[in-house]
DNA sequence: CCAGACGTTGTT
DNA sequence: GTCTGG
DNA sequence: CCAGACGTTGTT
DNA sequence: GTCTGG
């Protein structure tokens, strides 16, 4: 899945690139809360913060909930109930989120059930390939092409593909969860190439981590006679170790991607898990009001 | 009922 | 192998 | 996501 | 805070 981002606009770039129409139809900008806290990079890590938008409804009661406002957020979801000061004490993973569990997660369905949605901005994201036959790992950038409009926010393997399904999927107030939900599904128009391993070190930013680059080569790992020994030796002692050039199993030279998402992608397989995943949610909320219009007892 | 987890990746 | 830091 | 640490006592 | 497992 995603771990990696570009977010690398100045701020006031990256706002109008935010333009957006509330409910009355008027043009608007996403207003900023700690805007000190943007820091623009081309190679962001979980931990760091991304900025992020959100209805303006989750900071003042009676606020429009059409309204975005847009804050610089730590990567990663702090349950309601984590007391800690320091979230980096969290115990689990919350970087990322499965798609087809994500209403069986006690961790994502709560929040997701209290209309506690946002959009992380960014250029586009990086995955890693693992190929057979080497360590190494090839990262690529994956983004909107620039043709089109040119807001395209995502968040991560669920992308939000326009302006529209932006403030729908933000607008907890009007749009149920099982709306939002819909909105969420694989895009095609979307594309990617090979990057240099620069990125691999999330201290890099520059731009040199989303430019296209030539895939990595496959290096042998040039043997001293020495080492050689030593691989000989480990290959004959040690149980765990596999002979090296000893024949590998997977020979379909399929390219296995790390992330589900570019896996599956948009096919069957998917269409039939975002399917379920809506019917399961179907089944257990029949006539689910907008957070809007829900009774407060 | 209480205790304890609450999550993802990937790989075997 | 697994966790933390970036 | 990847890179890099993973530990303690005591002294400078 | 809420769910699962025992």
């Amino acid at each position: 899945m995603c771990g990696r981002t570009s977010c690398h606009l100045p701020r006031d770039v990256l706002t109008r690139a935010c333009a957006y129409h509330d409910r009355q139809g008027r043009r608007r900008l996403p207003e900023w809360r700690d805007p000190d806290k943007y820091c623009p990079s081309y190679n962001k890590s979980p931990q760091s913060s991304s900025p992020v938008l959100l209805s303006r409804l989750h900071f003042e009661k009676g606020a429009d909930s059409s309204e975005q406002i847009i804050i610089p957020m730590r990567w990663g979801l702090v349950p309601s109930w984590f007391k800690e000061n320091d979230p980096s004490k969290l115990q689990f993973n919350t970087t990322n989120c499965r798609s087809d569990t994500i209403l069986e997660k006690q961790s994502f369905k709560v929040p997701l059930g209290k209309g506690r949605r946002c959009v992380v901005l960014a250029d586009g994201f990086y995955e890693w390939q693992r190929c057979q036959g080497t360590n190494q790992r090839q990262p690529y950038f994956i983004y909107f092409p620039q043709i089109k409009t040119e807001k395209s926010p995502t968040r991560m393997p669920a992308i939000l593909d326009g302006e529209e399904a932006v403030s729908k999927w933000l607008d907890f107030g009007e749009v149920t969860t099982q709306e939002a939900l819909k909105l969420i599904h694989p895009i095609d128009n979307i594309t990617f190439h090979p990057v240099s391993l620069v990125v691999n070190n999330s201290r890099n930013n520059t731009p040199e981590c989303l430019a296209p680059a030539d895939l990595v080569t496959k290096k042998e790992p040039k043997t001293s006679g020495s080492s050689q020994r030593m691989m000989q030796w480990l290959a004959t002692k040690s149980p765990k170790k596999e002979a090296p050039g000893s024949p590998k199993k997977d020979e379909s030279g399929i390219p296995q991607w790390s992330s589900q998402f570019l896996q599956k992608s948009p096919l069957p397989a998917k269409r039939g898990a975002t399917r379920s995943l809506l019917d399961r949610w179907l089944k257990q909320e029949k006539e689910e009001e907008p957070m809007a219009k829900r009774s407060h007892s």
